[in-house]
DNA sequence: GCCGCAACTGACCGCCAGTCAGTCACTGAC
DNA sequence: GTCAGTGACTGACTGGCGGTCAGTTGCGGC
């Protein structure tokens, strides 16, 4: 069946040329102001079809923070392979996920939009569960960045990988939520800080934390 | 006029009802999931009254999170000074912070929607000034600790206070978003792995980054 | 007894995610 | 050639919720 090919393809385009239109309006309105109309106006269809393609807007916004992952992961795979020890990587890893997150901050909010909205966020999606596999591939750089540096020396082995690299992972959770919102944040907290010195002290104090130098 | 008294006292009153209307929906629903028709009713009043009172549903809400603050706030300090060095008192408030979080955690859901709503979220009525009081409180707390461990000479001096506490502040922001919801975050994260050993890594890396024992 | 004023009410509005009965265009069978 | 079947698409509609405002109520002062 040449037809049903076909069909398939053109079923693909259109879910891609729905991805397209909704990853323009994220990016100029932010994840919290995008509304379905406009993802439907602006791919040249009716609010309808939409749900043809994509059960609900969090499993729409999933694939396009899926695709945001997917254009980044390999820049910070280069990041760490360039660095000269495990321990180095990890701040490669990092510092290219901050630089990338500035860049193109909405896969972050969606996470975070994730994460902070508990039950009320259905993840039971097809859409939801290709994002969470892509959070997993994060994760196992995260790992596999200390295991090389606990097996190079440069990172102490007293801590099992795993765990470590939760820790590292979630507490740079807090400073890129913050450091997004640098500016805003400046403002908002009744405290005169300046925060562009935000993430080069984090970066200082992992390295202390996970440095094999200090350890008996 | 006694009546201008009484009336103001009836005023206050009220808007304490409101608030713990608020705070008990707040508690069972979670902040996402209260309703304005709902804190009407269960503070027995219509809606548009409660509108007299707060000027919309994000400064309804500030009000309640800035009394649970003020719950807490003192019970920090309290675990604080009880600290042998202010290297302990880091750890203390840190631990202090995060088991009032996890007992009711809904000032801390109401920050992080503050967070990373970005612009969404109407931040200029007067409750919401208090509540960023609160939070300049908190961040206070947090870098007079960090002196108090540069004057006994338990923390590193070679850092400000003030960026520090921030580094360490934001950090621990993640570890508790992700520590709060951490039986939903083993199910969602495609890795297994056991965060309840999330905070104790956490509090010896920031021990690690800041102990004055390794600097030069 | 009546006026003024503040508190309060609840029907109503606008916005937006999500639905579904109906239309349209194409395809393959005869 | 035509006609029934099928999948894609449509857009008016629904329901939920934050927020509004014209109208009501009742207390205090005169």
């Amino acid at each position: 069946m040449a037809v049903a090919a076909r069909r398939e393809r053109e079923r693909t385009a259109r879910r891609e040329a729905i991805l397209d239109a909704a990853q323009e309006l994220i990016a100029s309105e932010g994840y919290y102001g995008v509304r379905m109309d406009a993802v439907a106006d602006a791919a040249e269809l009716s609010k309808g079809t939409l749900y043809l393609y994509f059960e609900n807007k969090d499993a729409l916004c999933a694939a396009v923070a899926t695709r945001l992952i997917d254009e980044f992961i390999p820049r910070i795979e280069g990041a760490i392979n360039e660095a000269q020890s495990g321990l180095d990587g990890v701040r490669a890893l990092l510092q290219a996920y901050y630089d990338q997150t500035v860049e193109n901050p909405h896969h972050f909010r969606f996470a975070l939009a994730w994460l902070s909205a508990g039950e009320r966020m259905d993840d039971s999606t097809e859409a939801f569960q290709t994002y969470r596999g892509r959070v997993g591939n994060m994760l196992s750089l995260v790992v596999a960045t200390l295991q090389r540096g606990q097996a190079d020396g440069s990172i102490r082995v007293d801590v099992d990988a795993l765990p470590q690299a939760m820790q590292l992972w979630t507490s740079f959770l807090g400073i890129v939520l913050v450091g997004l919102n640098r500016e805003a944040m400046e403002q908002r907290i009744p405290v005169p800080v300046d925060l562009t010195q935000l993430v080069p002290l984090h970066l200082d104090a992992m390295r202390r934390a996970l440095s094999s130098e200090g350890t008996a």
